[in-house]
DNA sequence: CTTGGCGCAAAGATATGACTTATTCAAGCG
DNA sequence: CGCTTGAATAAGTCATATCTTTGCGCCAAG
């Protein structure tokens, strides 16, 4: 899943701290420099930049140094963007972003789910709903936020849609955020997973605008508690 | 924008070539071979591969080669990678998918972009609307065409959502694929340009559900075209 | 005949020195 | 004052050497 070796190593230095800002837009870094500094060679610095220029973070220019680029300009759907930012000083922003993306989306990919989803899809939903009530119950969180990981993602994958599907990690990492940092209630709300169960019931029972509706009733509100919590 | 020097070259060519299926995942490549048959240094392949390493295209691994990777793990929101499938064979499946992820967000945006858009936007929106209107009459493709681009690019950017706002190039590469490819009228049918008249008034006027809905009708009315249209 | 480990060789990973090219900046000239 | 030119600089490229990991075959033990 990582991009290996020591380039891999120095990106995870160097992408976090432009993404937290710590490397504001605008500095000028010099290769020789970062090779001094993070004690690698040319090669391994060369590989890390060009990473870094595909995602638009940097832009290397002769005579003058690898520019940090403005925000406007990153690759923000970068699954590894997204992470530098979920880890680092403008996590609200980034959760803040994901969230409005989550509510355009997951209703169309459940109303497709209803439409398209297999009958292991619908199955495995089902499994899910259910999971979901008991560890709620239990106000067990972490196998909570499992499930309602693989609900998510189940429910993205089976709309038949690649883009949506690779959403999953993207939505798997909202999940995890919220639950980490309290942004959850101590025990999952009895109306959220009843929603869930909706979801599940509608795509079963294919039926699209039920689903679309339930899932879009789901995603507001977890829109809404993000507002309501975060700063500012 | 593209990646500088003679990595962006390589990259260029491979690319491609694994995006249309001319290399077939499970392809496994060397480094050696690919400095000969494109004849550049070990540093250029290097830095390529890391970026298609970086896009999940190919994944690098000791005593085997370079093995190019299925589908389903590619970063299908690269924009690289974006417009590289619409370049080659599976254009269709690509476009599919972008018309899903357009109904889903643009309607969205619109709303969002009825509450925030600034008044600079609403008054390029409304002289947007215009001009679709003139050169829609004149049957001016091209110039329609730039101003159709240029509307949706306003839209999204106008909803405050930096990730709406960064699918711009990636509409606009669906809009111009369209009017490439004729899977549009001849003339712009009187319908289309009347919607996006209403958008522009609604998000002028504030109100969020009209934007909302006359978007919507926008996307799913392109979306059915190119289901009948497109091979399959 | 099977199994487990040992070692070789293949292929990527890293380091480095030499050289090339583009670009900025400023000095000098008209 | 503006334009030209050249020197300095930093990235870009190449070639080569060395390191590290790992797949696979061979051989011996069970």
């Amino acid at each position: 899943m990582e991009i290996q070796g020591l380039a891999g190593r120095l990106l995870g230095e160097l992408g976090p701290a432009i993404a937290s800002g710590e490397l504001a837009p605008g500095t000028v870094l010099r290769a020789e420099e970062l090779e001094e500094r993070h004690g690698v060679s040319r090669t391994v610095v060369r590989e890390a930049v060009r990473i870094l220029e595909s995602m638009r973070m940097v832009a290397p220019k002769r005579r003058v140094g690898i520019t940090v680029q403005p925000r406007a300009e990153w690759d923000v759907f970068d699954p590894l963007v997204i992470r530098w930012r979920l880890a680092g000083a403008d996590r609200s922003a980034q959760l803040r972003s994901l969230g409005s993306l989550r509510v355009a989306v997951e209703p169309a990919a459940a109303a497709l789910a209803a439409r398209h989803a297999s009958d292991d899809d619908r199955r495995e939903l089902s499994a899910l709903a259910v999971e979901l009530t008991v560890t709620a119950r239990a106000a067990d969180l972490e196998r909570f936020l499992e499930h309602d990981i693989a609900f998510h993602a189940t429910v993205l994958r089976a709309s038949g849609n690649e883009m949506f599907a690779h959403l999953k990690d993207t939505v798997g990492a909202v999940l995890t955020g919220r639950t980490e940092h309290r942004l959850m209630p101590h025990r999952p709300r009895e109306y959220a997973v009843q929603l869930h169960r909706e979801v599940a019931d509608a795509i079963c029972a294919g039926r699209p605008e039920l689903a679309e509706q339930a899932m879009r009733t789901i995603v507001v509100g977890a829109l809404e508690e993000l507002d309501a919590t975060l700063p500012r």
